[in-house]
RNA sequence: GACCCUAUCGUCUAGAGGCCUAGGACAAUACCCUUUCACGGUAUGAACCCGGGUUCGAAUCCCGGUGGGGUCGCCA
C-alpha cells in the first residue's frame, strides 16, 4: 500500500513550493491508489497558529487536493510522543543534556573560528567507562538522541539517486526540549512510522535531515520510508522564494484570477516532465505522474507561461462557471445588483480574449454599468460623417429584430449608405457602447448588450443636438 | 567555512552511449487570418558551464574546476 503524506507546519500560508510538494504526494498516491494523508506539523506552539492551519487547508480546498487521512496534529499526539522518548531512553539510545544554550552557543562560535561545521560535542553523551559531570541544579534537560559515530547513512533518494552521508557529518540532535515537548526530526519520524507512510515526498531542504531520521528509524525497529526530495522553485526572477521576495499564498493566485486547473497544470509541469506533454487534466496527471522523470536541480518560476496556460483554461472554462466568477468580482465592487445581464453570454464573448477572470470581470463591467467615455475620446472617434452614420443606424435598431444577424445587415446597410467601411462606423460605435475602441465583434457585442441599453448609449453620445 | 545536492535555448523541459546537423512548450521576432483589439495559424532566431579522461563513438559514463542551491537551532 502507497502512502504519502503532505506534513506542513502551520506558521504560514501554503505557498507556491508547498503546493507542488502537496500535488506531488498526492499524485503519487493517486496513481498507486494508495492515501494521501495531511498533518499539521505543530510542534513549534510559538509560531504555529489555528490561522495558519486554516490558510493551509483553504488552499489545499482551492487546489481540489484531497486528503484520505487526518489532518493529523502533531500537538495531539504528545502522549505517544512521550513514550517513544521513554522507550529510548530506557534503551540508552537516547540520554539527557544540560548544556545550557549559551555554552551551545559559546561551542559553536569556537568551532566556526576553527573552521569547522558547528555541533554538539557529546559532552553530556554516556558510553561505557566514561564519568559523566553530576547535573546542574535546577536546569531542565533536553533529551537528545544518540547518534552513531562511525559508518555511514546511505539512501537511494526517488528523485536525486543515491545520496551518502558519513555519521561522522552528524551530532546528537535534540528530540524533546527542555520543556519536555518533542522536536521536528523525532516527531517526523514517530509519525511516519505510526501512519505507515511508505513514500516521504518533501521539500529538498530536508535532505541533510533524512540521515539523522533514518537512524531513529533504526534505533526505534521501524521500517524505512522510501525518500524523495522534490528541489526548490526559485522565483520569476532566479532567485530564491521567500516571504519577502515573491511567496506569496496560492490563495492569492485564486484573488489574482488565476483558476485552480491552471496554477496545477503548470506546478505538475514545473519540475516534471512526460516527454513533450504541456497541458493534460489532473486526471492524467495521476495516471502518468512518477519519481523518475522529477527534475533533480532547482526550477524558476515563470508567469508568464502560467499566464498561458490560464488563458488556455479559460477558453475552455464553462460559461457559467465564469458568469459566477465574474459577479463575485463585481459584487466586490457593488456592481452585482441592478442588471439584468447575463453574464454567461458576456464569458463566451470574452473568454477566449482574457487572461484571467479580473480581466474577465472588467470587460463585464461595462455590459453592467453604461461607460463614460470621456470627452477628447468622443471627439476623436465622432466625426460629423460618423455622427450621422450613427444616428442612421440608431434609427434602424429601433425596429429591427434583435439578432445578430439582422444586427450585421444593419450595419452593412449603414455602412453602404455611408460609404464607410466596417472600421469606420464600428470602432465609434465600441466607443459609445462600451467606452472603449477594441471588442468583440461588434454585432455580437450588440447582441448581448440589448436594444435598450444600446440606443441609450448610441443616444447619450449624439446628444440633443442631434436626434 | 564544512557537508550534501545540482548544471541542455532567456524560462520550463525532452534526452537514460550511436535515433541529436539536440526535440517540444512559454516568451521574442516576422508573416497570414480579421469587423478593431485579441484569439488562432505558419515561419525564424535561440542551449548541451569549463577542462580532463573512458569509448570506435558522449549532451548522455568517470574525475576535477567553476557557477547555483540546500543544511549546519531546545524552527519545521
Amino acid at each position: 500500500m502507497i502512502r504519502t503524506r503532505f506534513a506542513p507546519s502551520p506558521t504560514g500560508y501554503l505557498h507556491i513550493g508547498g503546493a507542488r510538494t502537496a500535488l506531488y504526494a498526492w499524485a503519487y498516491a493517486r496513481r498507486h491508489g494508495g492515501a494521501f494523508i495531511l498533518r499539521i506539523e505543530d510542534t513549534d506552539l510559538a509560531r504555529s497558529t489555528p490561522a495558519a492551519v486554516q490558510a493551509i487547508i483553504d488552499g489545499m480546498r482551492w487546489l481540489g487536493l484531497a486528503h484520505d487521512e487526518g489532518p493529523f496534529y502533531q500537538t495531539q499526539r504528545f502522549p505517544r510522543y512521550k513514550e517513544v522518548v521513554a522507550q529510548l531512553l530506557a534503551a540508552g539510545q537516547a540520554y539527557p543534556c544540560y548544556t545550557s544554550a549559551d555554552e551551545l552557543e559559546q561551542l559553536r562560535e569556537a568551532q566556526r573560528a576553527r573552521g569547522e561545521k558547528p555541533r554538539y560535542d557529546g559532552r553530556w553523551r554516556p558510553e561505557p567507562g566514561r564519568t559523566l559531570p553530576p547535573a546542574p541544579p535546577g536546569v531542565a534537560p533536553v533529551i537528545r538522541f544518540k547518534n552513531p559515530q562511525d559508518g555511514v547513512v546511505s539512501w537511494e533518494d526517488g528523485v536525486k539517486g543515491r545520496i551518502t552521508v558519513a555519521n561522522a557529518e552528524l551530532d546528537d540532535f535534540v528530540i524533546a526540549r527542555g520543556d519536555g515537548t518533542p522536536t521536528y526530526n523525532f516527531c517526523v519520524v514517530v509519525d511516519d512510522w505510526d501512519m505507515r507512510i511508505s513514500h516521504v515526498i518533501r521539500g529538498d531542504d530536508h535532505v541533510n535531515n533524512t540521515p539523522r531520521q533514518i537512524n531513529l528509524f533504526h534505533a526505534l525497529g521501524a521500517p524505512l520510508p522510501n525518500f524523495a526530495h522534490l528541489s526548490m522553485i526559485l522565483g520569476d526572477d532566479g532567485q530564491k522564494l521567500s516571504k519577502r521576495h515573491g511567496a506569496v499564498s496560492v490563495l492569492q493566485y485564486e484573488e489574482d484570477g488565476y483558476l485552480p486547473e491552471a496554477v496545477l497544470n503548470y506546478l505538475a509541469r514545473l519540475g516534471w516532465s512526460h516527454g513533450d506533454e504541456e497541458i493534460f487534466t489532473m486526471a492524467q496527471f495521476c495516471a502518468w505522474f512518477d519519481l523518475d522523470h522529477v527534475t533533480a536541480s532547482a526550477a524558476q518560476f515563470n508567469t508568464e507561461k502560467l499566464n498561458w496556460l490560464n488563458a488556455h483554461y479559460l477558453k475552455q472554462a464553462d460559461p457559467a462557471r465564469l458568469a459566477a466568477e465574474i459577479e463575485r468580482r463585481l459584487a466586490g465592487q457593488g456592481l452585482d445588483r441592478g442588471h439584468d445581464i447575463d453574464l454567461a453570454r458576456v464569458a463566451t464573448l470574452y473568454r477566449e480574449r482574457v487572461g484571467n477572470l479580473n480581466e474577465l470581470a472588467d470587460a463585464a463591467h461595462p455590459f453592467v454599468r453604461a461607460p463614460h467615455p470621456s470627452a477628447e475620446l468622443l471627439a476623436q472617434h465622432l466625426s460629423p460623417a460618423v455622427r450621422e452614420a450613427l444616428a442612421s443606424l440608431r434609427g434602424k435598431f429601433a425596429g429591427v429584430a434583435w439578432e445578430q444577424p439582422v444586427l450585421a445587415a444593419a450595419l452593412k446597410e449603414t455602412l453602404a449608405a455611408h460609404g464607410m467601411k466596417m472600421p469606420q462606423l464600428a470602432i465609434p460605435l465600441r466607443v459609445v457602447l462600451l467606452g472603449q475602441p477594441q471588442s468583440p465583434a461588434i454585432d455580437a457585442v450588440l447582441e448581448v448588450l440589448g436594444r435598450d441599453r444600446v440606443c441609450e448609449r448610441i443616444d447619450a453620445a449624439l446628444g440633443p443636438a442631434t436626434s
